[in-house]
RNA sequence: GCGCCCGUAGCUCAGUCGGAUAGAGCAACAGCCUUCUAAGCUGUGGGUCAGUGGUUCGAAUCCACUCGGGCGUACCA
């Protein structure tokens, strides 16, 4: 509906041969303003050095001959064009939303365009501790609205085993394991320490008795614990329903010698340089600090250069849009993986990373612990059997990435009004209630597709409309951002809507079965709405609560 | 020190490519259930948008500085 009265209003300035700006048409805060607001008047008047109101006279004057869409339009304050929208308007979306059910909403604009996003990505070191979370479920969210904004989605998981940290994690099994002979076996400094170590230590006994003593080998610790580790991972996903369509291993990328000729390219462009037994990337000094080693004296390259031969790959690949996921304590290090692909000759425009901030976990004042390193961790598994599969993925998408996240344990398991999961979730129960109580009470032809949308004409039931019919915007607007937050927050306003049109207005009335038919189609496409809207953020529509 | 992110109501946060009177939930207070779920609705109170200065018709929003918090600043990933 916005397209529609942007585009009335572009031709109007095209006729009127006014210079382009970039003007913003937005719903209108106070109703007195009608139900949008334009400033193109105020923009123009600063490029024509022309009274704003003379400006908005002229373009008002044409909005008003589209009597079909406008009831009024008026000229306010420095010149803010204010369009009253006729409520046949939004009647009419009702229909549309009945028809397209559960994929109203989704568009096409990015319809055969194929996108690639990267999450979680964790090392197979240990399960997922309760931080991931924020990952794992804006991840699983911004995969949605990727599908919903026309992509073709590719979810991607980059499994790391190589480098030190496996061998770490291997060391610190077979610690666990030597302890059941000796238990004054030193355990490694930096050794992982979570129970989950002792665990597979506690299964390689069960198998292989003392077999395995000999330190000579560590592989078969190594193998085991990885494959372990990464059980509890792929689990942990499935229970909040995430699923990766290809796990991509960092090996692949030695087989294949990428990383060799990555090397060796910038070798040959002079890009980088040896000191000391190792290779350093020369990097600009305008951006970064210093130089940053790419291959350690021991011969082994440091995480960046694989990182830079995967997101060639990616490139590779031939995907239009490319998306990575990660927390802000790598929020520097991306930066060196795309200017090194720059080097490299590749074009990082279309990658997009996103970074999200660090989460504090909170039962009362009482904050909890979640370093891997600490005996006591908070895993992920915990997070979800504390509160819940949708509390845990609502409270991780329900605020913006990038500010820091306070998750309150206490309030997410909340089983009442407290907890903001169900003042959305009880709207969709509701509805659900007034059909059960339809169903049983009312002669079926009640759900007829014939009803009058004229009977729907008090101020909750036009107000709903208004909002049901912004959804396919807002899913564009956000799918641009790739901050499903928003959704949330418009979904709020849905549910909003919803409770005061059913506070105010009785849907079954047997005295009344037409307003009754109406009424019930309003209600269909109010949990049309809020379900396809649960999809994207990653919760469930509950029928009954 | 330097880089990135953040600072909005008592609490948790929306709003930030400049727009009209800064919003929501919770908490507090006062109302509303013989009718489809009161996990709801209605109303009241609550703000120097961290601070200072600047840019302009207009700043929570942009710029500079200051203060406060988080994360980086590894031949860890």
């Amino acid at each position: 509906m916005k397209e529609k009265i942007v585009n009335i209003i572009d031709e109007i300035l095209r006729k009127k041969e006014f210079p382009s700006v970039n003007y913003s048409l937005e719903p209108s805060k106070n109703p007195d303003f009608g139900d949008l607001s334009a400033n193109a008047a105020l923009l123009l008047a600063k490029q024509l050095k022309k009274n704003p109101r003379d400006i908005a006279k002229e373009i008002s004057a044409e909005l008003e001959k589209h009597t079909d869409i406008f009831t009024k339009v008026e000229i306010a304050g420095a010149g803010f064009i204010n369009l009253f929208v006729n409520n046949s308007v939004y009647l009419n979306v009702l229909p549309v939303i009945l028809e397209k059910q559960s994929e109203y909403g989704k568009s096409k604009i990015n319809n055969g365009k194929k996108a690639n996003l990267e999450w979680v990505s964790a090392n197979p070191t240990g399960p997922l501790h309760a931080g991931h979370g924020r990952q794992v479920c804006l991840g699983k969210a911004i995969a949605n609205l990727l599908e919903w904004s026309g992509y073709e989605v590719t979810r991607e998981y980059y499994y790391n085993d190589a480098g030190n940290q496996m061998n770490n994690l291997a060391k610190s099994v077979y610690a666990r394991y030597m302890q059941k002979f000796d238990k004054d076996y030193p355990f490694p400094e930096d050794g992982y320490n979570g129970d989950y170590i002792r665990e597979c230590a506690d299964k390689i006994f069960a198998e292989k008795g003392d077999s395995l003593k000999e330190p000579d080998n560590l592989d078969y610790f190594k193998e085991t614990a990885e494959k372990n580790n990464f059980d509890k991972i792929r689990s942990t996903l499935q229970t909040l329903g995430v699923k990766h369509d290809i796990y991509f291993n960092e090996t692949d990328l030695y087989k294949n010698k990428d990383i060799e000729k990555l090397l060796a390219d910038f070798k040959k462009m002079g890009a980088s340089r040896e000191e000391e037994g190792a290779v350093w990337l020369k990097m600009d000094k305008s951006r970064f600090q210093k130089d940053k080693v790419i291959v350690k004296s021991t011969g082994e390259p440091t995480y960046r250069l694989p990182d830079m031969a995967y997101h060639i790959n990616k490139i590779k690949r031939g995907f239009d849009y490319i998306i990575d996921i990660f927390g802000s304590d790598h929020g520097d290090t991306y930066k060196e993986v795309l200017y090194g692909m720059e080097l490299a000759g590749y074009k990082t425009d279309n990658i997009k990373v996103i970074i999200h901030q660090m989460v504090t976990f909170k039962i009362g004042d009482q904050s909890v612990k979640m370093s891997k390193r600490s005996d006591n961790v908070y895993y992920l598994d915990d997070l979800i059997n504390d509160v819940g599969v949708d509390a845990t993925q609502f409270f991780f998408v329900m605020r913006a990435a990038n500010t820091h996240l306070d998750f309150d344990i206490e309030l997410a398991k909340e089983q009442s009004d407290k907890n903001p999961v169900y003042y959305l979730q009880y709207a969709y129960a509701r509805i659900s209630g007034i059909f059960r109580n339809a169903k049983e009470n009312l002669p079926s032809d009640i759900f007829g597709n014939e009803f009058k949308l004229d009977l729907l004409n008090a101020p909750e039931e036009i107000d709903l409309l208004k909002v049901l019919s912004g959804f396919p915007e807002e899913i564009v607007n956000v799918s641009q951002t790739l901050e499903p937050h928003k959704i949330i927050t418009y979904l709020n306003g849905v549910a909003e809507s919803f409770h005061k049109f059913y506070h105010n207005n009785r849907v079954i009335n047997t005295e009344d079965m037409e307003t009754t038919k109406a009424r019930l189609k309003l209600c269909l496409a109010a949990a049309t709405v809020l379900k396809n809207g649960f999809e994207i953020i990653g919760i469930n529509a509950p029928e009954r609560m």
